[in-house]
DNA sequence: TTCAGCCTGTCG
DNA sequence: CGACAGGCTGAA
């Protein structure tokens, strides 16, 4: 569910409430959730009592930075983090609460897809350096060249969060959709004319999914528990049979990257 | 570079 | 009942 404009919309609205708070106390849900993690209960336990002193997002990934360690959470395709929820009744979706002085934090996640741990701040900028340039970072230069150095699709380029970091399912299928191009493609048989088109709308897209708070399509609410509204923007994406909104022929669904993916047969080129 | 696997839910 | 789902990993 969530890709780099839900992630980003849950950062902004949590650093507003919960920036300098301090971590009064950890409510572990899910035992297994975290023994899956390698997060033992101790080692969790341990940040209680800490201050919040500021938030870091790179791709999908969101971290919360205390004195001297991150803690690192990414939602996978269902995990949500909830600030104050009302009905926090016990469900099998909770994984853990954490309880601030300014606030409730919540993370669930029905799926389990998602992930917690726990670093210190040099293992943290290790793990980030892992990760591609996050995709509103991204300059047309890099994207050139990255784009020049690899001979795969165009699409498992862009999914490929150690490349280019955020862009998930949603965003790729809208993004080929807006550029023309076909996700068949390969990165280097791409011209400077394509490449510019897709970082040109790379960046819009990406704006206006922020703007609107990000694509709910099933389960993604922010941290209020509401729906984004750019799932009304979507182009492509999930409109497979349907016909294209620029020239009316039959969207198509193939497999690429192991991922369902929709596009014009005759707009993308 | 494919593919099952991790989980749970929804839809036809 | 099968197909599919905003992600990602590790093994074949």
């Amino acid at each position: 569910m969530p890709e780099l404009p839900e992630v980003e919309t849950i950062k902004r609205d949590l650093e507003k409430i919960l920036t300098g708070a301090i971590l009064k106390k950890i409510i572990p849900y899910n035992l297994r959730f975290l023994e899956k993690n390698n997060l033992s209960l101790q080692e969790f336990k341990s940040l209680e009592g800490e201050r919040l002193n500021s938030f870091l997002r790179k791709g999908k990934f969101l971290a919360l930075l205390f004195k001297e360690r991150a803690l690192i959470l990414h939602l996978g395709l269902t995990g949500s983090l909830l600030l104050n929820s009302k009905n926090s009744s016990p469900s099998p979706h909770n994984i853990f609460s954490l309880i601030f002085d300014q606030g409730e934090l919540l993370f669930r996640d029905p799926r389990k897809f998602g992930k917690v741990f726990l670093l210190s701040m040099d293992d943290l900028s290790t793990f980030l350096n892992h990760l591609g340039v996050d995709a509103l970072e991204l300059t047309f230069e890099e994207l050139k060249k990255i784009l020049q150095g690899h001979r795969g699709r165009v699409k498992n380029l862009l999914l490929n969060q150690r490349i280019i970091a955020g862009l998930g399912n949603i965003y790729t299928d809208e993004l080929l959709f807006r550029a023309k191009i076909s996700p068949f493609r390969r990165g280097m048989e791409l011209s400077e004319e394509e490449i510019y088109r897709l970082y040109q709308e790379m960046q819009s897209l990406l704006a206006e999914a922020i703007a609107l708070r990000g694509s709910s399509i099933r389960d993604y609410v922010d941290s209020e528990g509401k729906k984004g509204r750019f799932q009304e923007k979507h182009l492509v994406y999930g409109k497979s049979g349907t016909p294209c909104p620029i020239c009316q022929t039959i969207l198509k669904r193939t497999i690429i990257a192991q991922r369902g993916t929709t596009y014009c047969p005759n707009c993308q080129k």
